[in-house]
DNA sequence: ATGCCTTGTCGCACAAGA
């Protein structure tokens, strides 16, 4: 079972981008993050004439995340627990039938935190916070269960191709990084550190000032899974060659390879 | 560098992204 997850940046303008991925990589699940639009208006037609089982979690505008499977999703459960102030579109977990049972697989859009100094800030630290609590749960469960999407977190220098450049940023602040750190404590699994050890390998290349082209990239996007999906882990990969296509999104997919 | 792009918005410039 093959299971992704990419920022697609806006699902109305990247339709076309989004159809020729799906083609090609295949994936069995695909969490998608910054969809942009509410679900009313998601283009769901060419998805499901490919095949595809949706279900969304949007807002107007902004953020929005998205589920889609060839096989049925169930138990839906959308937003993350713990704050039934937070209005913000970022979360969206379903279970998925798998010949070695069910897998569970949460769908994630973590606040970017920009700029320091703002309300941004503590909104992205106190969602991590949550994330912890919610994903210490689901680990007792004991069950095989990802985590996936765009964490708006560089874990470490070597995730970024010039860490120096975001010692400000709110993606590269201590805060944000040992709340990343305390998710694998939980007994999480980073997948792609655990698959490859090669320098520069990045997620997300800004679209401005030459930044693919330079390479100048960081790794925020992440898959973290439970013991048991650990357990079945037999690859993964990070489809690099897409930011090079026309119209992209400024993150690229990342995927794992369960045997299940 | 409050810059550089890209997307969405009850647009006719601006917010948000990272």
């Amino acid at each position: 079972m093959k299971i992704a997850t990419w920022n697609i940046n806006g699902v109305k303008a990247r339709i076309e981008t989004l159809l020729e991925w799906l083609k090609e990589a295949s994936p069995d699940v695909a969490c998608l993050q910054e969809i942009k639009s509410i679900d009313e208006n998601f283009p769901r037609q060419p998805f499901e004439d490919l095949g595809y089982n949706l279900e969304t979690h949007g807002q107007k505008g902004f953020n929005g995340v998205a589920l889609f499977s060839k096989s049925p999703l169930e138990d839906i459960q959308r937003g993350l627990p713990g704050n039934a102030e937070d209005s913000q579109a970022r979360y969206i977990e379903a279970s998925v039938s798998a010949e070695a049972g069910s897998v569970r697989i949460g769908c994630l859009y973590l606040p970017n935190g920009n700029p320091l100094g703002t309300e941004k800030f503590p909104y992205k630290i106190e969602w991590m916070d949550r994330l912890i609590a919610h994903a210490e749960k689901r680990v007792a469960e004991e069950t095989p269960f990802l985590l996936l999407g765009d964490y708006n977190v560089i874990p470490d220098p070597v995730d970024a191709k010039n860490s120096e450049n975001w010692l400000d940023d709110a993606l590269f602040q201590p805060e944000s990084r040992q709340r990343f750190r305390a998710l694998t404590h939980l007994g999480l699994t980073e997948v792609v550190r655990s698959c490859t050890q090669a320098d520069e390998t990045y997620t997300f290349w800004d679209y401005q000032a030459g930044a693919w082209q330079k390479n100048n990239g960081v790794r925020i996007d992440h898959i973290l899974t439970s013991p048991q999906a650990t357990d079945l882990m037999i690859g993964c990969g990070i489809d690099k060659h897409v930011r090079g296509w026309e119209k992209p999104s400024d993150h690229v997919p990342v995927w794992v390879n369960l045997a299940a």
